[in-house]
RNA sequence: GCCCCGAUAGCCCAAUGGCAGAGGCAGAGGACUUAAAAUCCUCCAAGUGUGGGUUCGACCCCCACUCGGGGCACCA
């Protein structure tokens, strides 16, 4: 996989500040930094310049993003919703500023080209080659200097933090607004991102909160060139930022905004100062490790060749072996150690070269594992074209929420043509103490615990039964003592039969067979919708009624008991197989009831002979009456109207209006 | 600050816009037993977080809010 995206320049090598886990002591991939801190073992991750190997995932950013319609009722929301952010697109503008004393004008990224007459300021991020640049000769350098040594030594922590004090440098320089001609003071400040857009901004403090908040704190002025109801920012504190009439902004005046970013992008891209662009929160996956556990890079450096790929027949490169390596984290590939495996010959010249030493992150293998499964026994490539085609996109998908932007992302793109998974399902966590079980937390169930004392099929039944499987259960509400009662219970009647294997069914008693077909047909509808929960109180309320049948009606040797334990001993083999196999054999079944299949459901059992309706009046029941389940709309209206209760609830007065739903509800409207 | 999800008996949870209760836990009473356990039977409770709206009719749809959970958060 590697060598393929390697062949089509979608894995490459760059410099660049890269995110370290001073734990690990290993590279990390953005997505796997969560509020600052290391996804794997939560220490506070630094940054580090270092060249490393990068998926060109941002190739894809619009075809991640604009393909999620097809998944859209399929996946959860909250997932597509997490995806789209986290990709970040957004529509806006470049913009060239003409820089005093410099030949190159500055590029500065905008999604408010609208308000270019309102720029005050402008800021370059204090961390970006741009700033040291701008900076150097003038006399700020040296002030500029001791910030950004400040900046770097700050944490990302410390960064993310929401209230923080706006801080920065006056470059002494200045630039040109290309629509005024005015001057404007450049500042370095570290809320301006290096490495997003062009890591330049023009400020336009009365209609951005993080510019406005910057230019109080620094006294720069603030002017509004959108008009709205609201108090002036600079007065109130709170940038303007919706919609409104342009003023101060010549040609622009008594727009709204969508025409006035129209017209200001035409206008720019006809001077060639500008034109519309886009950006996104995206970053490029950033695969390097240095770990021994890992996919190791098939790369050759070659002194003459560059980097070469391992050829085809020489896959898949297998790790060194660990013996003598010293395997601790300390920042270099261990694999750097195993010489004898590192020195190898170039492919393509044959020269002595150098076996790449990191190995890749471990999504990257989790990205495809699903197309291996159809191809398990194919030893002579990966997967075939044939099998995926047979069995691929995943039907269900089941898998924790944590994954939604890491391995739910990169497997999207790994099949970037298609989408791997056609449903997906979050299932909950195990919640204990008020947090969701870990090793790390260790508020732990002692699982061989529970399974010696209440069996794997209560404990997998009271899982299943505790509520739906999206939802997070607590363990305190888990009951497997009730389970193991239940599970008891059910296995009871396998005992109580008395009719024999392949008795006729027909022949039972009416109101038990209606009541199993009815379960059969609920129970399967429930797990087809991932209703466990309401699947087994299906097979609950059929125990019931076998346990009433058989004690206080028509007895255990009538069929109609047969077939509800049987049915039961099906339903229930889902979540409890050895109960409900030790039922099936007790029942004089041979083996094994996995083979028994779901039994046929016969429609007509499932028709009640009467029902009862509800006459309303005003929407308040006044009445209950049977009627048989194929009444119409309107014999069920005469016979509500007819109903002596009603008549005299009536009493002479003609309704407004009646609404029959037959031969569930009739409403009557005074 | 922005976005998403949720709120139904003491508890966990059900209910295509049409009788609020399917199931379980806990609780009460009873049968069996010398007794207890186990088993079996019976009973018990909320009017659906709050306030509006739409509708003949709302747990369900719409609006606002409260509380709880989750996600994002200097991305210009």
């Amino acid at each position: 996989m590697f060598i393929e995206l390697h062949k089509r320049g979608l894995a490459y090598r760059k410099d660049s500040a890269v995110n370290w886990c001073p734990g690990c002591q290993t590279v990390l991939a953005n997505e796997q930094v969560v509020a600052g801190l290391c996804e794997r073992c939560d220490t506070a991750v630094t940054k580090k310049k270092l060249n490393q190997w990068y998926f060109k995932i941002t190739d894809y950013a619009d075809r991640l993003l604009d393909d999620m319609k097809e998944l859209e009722g399929k996946w959860p929301d909250k997932v597509l919703t997490m995806q789209r952010n986290w990709i970040g697109r957004s529509q806006g503008a470049n913009v060239n500023f003409v820089i005093e004393g410099r030949t190159e004008p500055v590029t500065i990224y905008t999604t408010r080209p609208d308000t270019l007459y309102g720029a005050t300021f402008m800021v370059v991020a204090v961390d970006s080659e741009l700033a040291a640049e701008l900076a150097s000769g003038t006399p700020a350098e040296g002030e500029f200097k001791t910030y950004l040594e400040s900046v770097k030594a700050a944490s990302d922590i410390d960064r993310l933090a929401t209230d923080r004090p706006k801080s920065g440098v006056f470059l002494q320089r200045y630039a040109i607004n290309p629509v005024n001609g005015e001057k404007l003071p450049i500042w370095a400040s570290d809320y301006v991102l290096a490495d997003y857009g062009t890591g330049a901004i023009m400020a336009v403090p009365a209609h951005d909160q993080r510019d406005l908040d910057f230019a109080r704190a620094m006294k720069l002025p603030v002017r509004v060139v959108v008009q709205s109801d609201e108090e002036d920012p600079s007065v109130s504190g709170v940038a303007t930022t919706g919609d409104g009439k342009m003023i101060n902004s010549g040609s622009l005046d008594g727009l709204n905004k969508v025409d006035a970013i129209t017209a200001i992008n035409k206008q720019l891209e006809a001077d060639g100062l500008g034109k519309s662009a886009r950006n996104y929160r995206l970053r490029d996956w950033l695969v390097s490790r240095q770990r021994y556990w890992g996919t190791p890079i098939p790369i050759v450096h070659c002194q003459k060749c560059g980097e070469v790929p391992v050829p085809a027949d020489q896959l898949p490169l297998t790790l060194p072996d660990a013996k003598g390596l010293d395997l601790k984290p300390k920042g270099q590939s261990p694999l750097a150690a195993a010489t004898d495996w590192v020195n190898t010959s170039c492919p393509k010249c044959g020269a002595a070269a150098l076996r790449d030493t990191d190995t890749m992150d471990t999504f990257v293998d989790s990205s495809w594992y699903f197309l291996r499964y159809p191809s398990s026994t194919n030893h002579n490539e990966p997967f075939s074209r044939a099998d995926i085609d047979t069995w691929l996109p995943v039907d269900q998908y089941v898998g924790g929420v944590t994954h939604a932007i890491l391995h739910l992302l990169y497997s999207r793109f790994f099949t970037k043509v298609t989408e791997p998974c056609t449903r997906l399902l979050n299932q909950g966590m195990v919640v204990m103490d008020g947090s969701a079980m870990s090793k790390a937390r260790g508020n732990l169930v002692r699982l061989s615990d529970e399974l010696e004392n209440h069996g794997v099929d209560a404990i997998r039944l009271s899982m299943v039964f505790s509520g739906p499987p999206e939802d997070d259960v607590d363990w305190s509400d888990v009951s497997p003592s009730g389970s193991v009662k239940f599970l008891s219970r059910a296995w009871r009647l396998s005992g109580d039969v008395t009719s024999k294997p392949g008795v006729d069914f027909a022949t039972g008693d009416i109101a038990l067979r209606k009541a199993t077909h009815k379960a059969l047909h609920d129970a399967a509808f429930a797990v087809e919708s991932f209703r466990f929960n309401v699947a087994i109180a299906r097979v609950m309320e059929l125990v019931n009624a076998t346990r009433k049948t058989i004690d206080s009606g028509p007895g255990a040797a009538d069929p109609a008991v047969r077939e509800a334990v049987e049915a039961i001993a099906i339903m229930l083999s889902l979540v409890a197989p050895f109960t409900s196999e030790e039922m099936w054999e007790r029942l004089g079944h041979k083996p094994a009831i996995a083979t028994a299949g779901w039994p046929v459901v016969d429609e007509k059992l499932l028709v009640a002979d009467v029902v009862e309706a509800v006459i309303q009046i005003n929407g308040k029941i006044k009445e209950r009456i049977e009627v048989p389940p194929t009444i119409t709309d309107a014999e069920i209206e005469a016979l509500a109207l007819a109903h002596p209760t009603i008549a005299a609830e009536l009493n002479g007065a003609t309704p407004k209006k009646v609404i029959a739903r037959a031969p569930k509800i009739v409403n009557i409207v005074l």
